[in-house]
DNA sequence: GCGACAG
DNA sequence: ATCTTGTCGC
């Protein structure tokens, strides 16, 4: 159903090279105006490290109503390095995605997109290889610089690395700490802020992403 | 040389 | 990511 992912990079030069390969295939473009579904991704790890559940769980964008879910159990792809962390993940959620038998509207990652030191983090690189909108709502920064944000639900600060508005500073709950949202492919900015902000109306993370955080650590016990 | 550093 | 309950600060 969804792209097979090819040889694996081993070292981080590998890796760089294919980040700077895949970085031309991103698409800029408004995105969806109203998604039917919409997809959370996120993976847990056993204590050792050694082990991972990886879940993909597809909702109705009106309903919040689960229409389906996938999850695979594996071992990281690479290990964790800071502007590397898609490549240590993203087999898992990969062959996850395969598993579905819905295909989601738009997939929204646990981490950044366009907010990146080289301009593809996980979100991109997810939206790439499927080829389906993307975004990335990440709850701590990778890079980049902001103004203060308003208290009140649905204000927003331009995140800014190198002069260049990379994404956004959200706030989804009155007086809560705000997450860090980018495009990922084939959606802007405001999009993916408006999406987010629909999918956490009661708590800080969207709905996706708590959904998807629940199944894969189950998953491991 | 010293911090910063998605999950 | 994960170890972890009560406690510190406003």
């Amino acid at each position: 159903m969804l792209t097979a992912v090819q040889p694996w990079p081993r070292t981080e030069e590998e890796a760089l090279a294919e980040q700077d390969r895949l970085r031309a295939r991103v698409v800029t473009e408004p995105g969806p105006a109203s998604p039917a579904t919409v997809a959370g991704l996120d993976v847990a790890y056993d204590d050792s490290g050694d082990r991972l559940g990886a879940a993909v769980v597809v909702l109705d964008a009106t309903d919040l109503s689960v229409r389906d879910t996938a999850v695979i159990k594996g071992r990281p792809a690479f290990p964790y390095v800071p502007g590397l962390f898609a490549f240590r993940e993203v087999p898992a959620l990969m062959a996850a995605l395969e598993k579905l038998t819905v295909r989601p509207d738009v997939l929204i990652c646990d981490g950044h997109g366009l907010a990146h030191p080289r301009r593809f983090g996980l979100a991109s690189h997810l939206g790439v290889l499927t080829d389906l909108p993307s975004f990335g709502v990440g709850k701590t920064r990778l890079i980049g610089e902001w103004e203060p944000v308003g208290e009140a639900r649905g204000s927003r600060s331009a995140l800014v690395d190198a002069g260049e508005t990379i994404g956004a500073v959200l706030r989804t709950q009155d007086g809560v700490k705000p997450v860090f949202v980018s495009a990922g492919h084939r959606i802007d900015l405001d999009g993916a802020c408006a999406l987010t902000l629909r999918l956490a109306r009661r708590f800080r993370l969207p709905e996706t992403t708590r959904a998807a955080d629940r199944i894969c650590r189950d998953l491991l016990r």
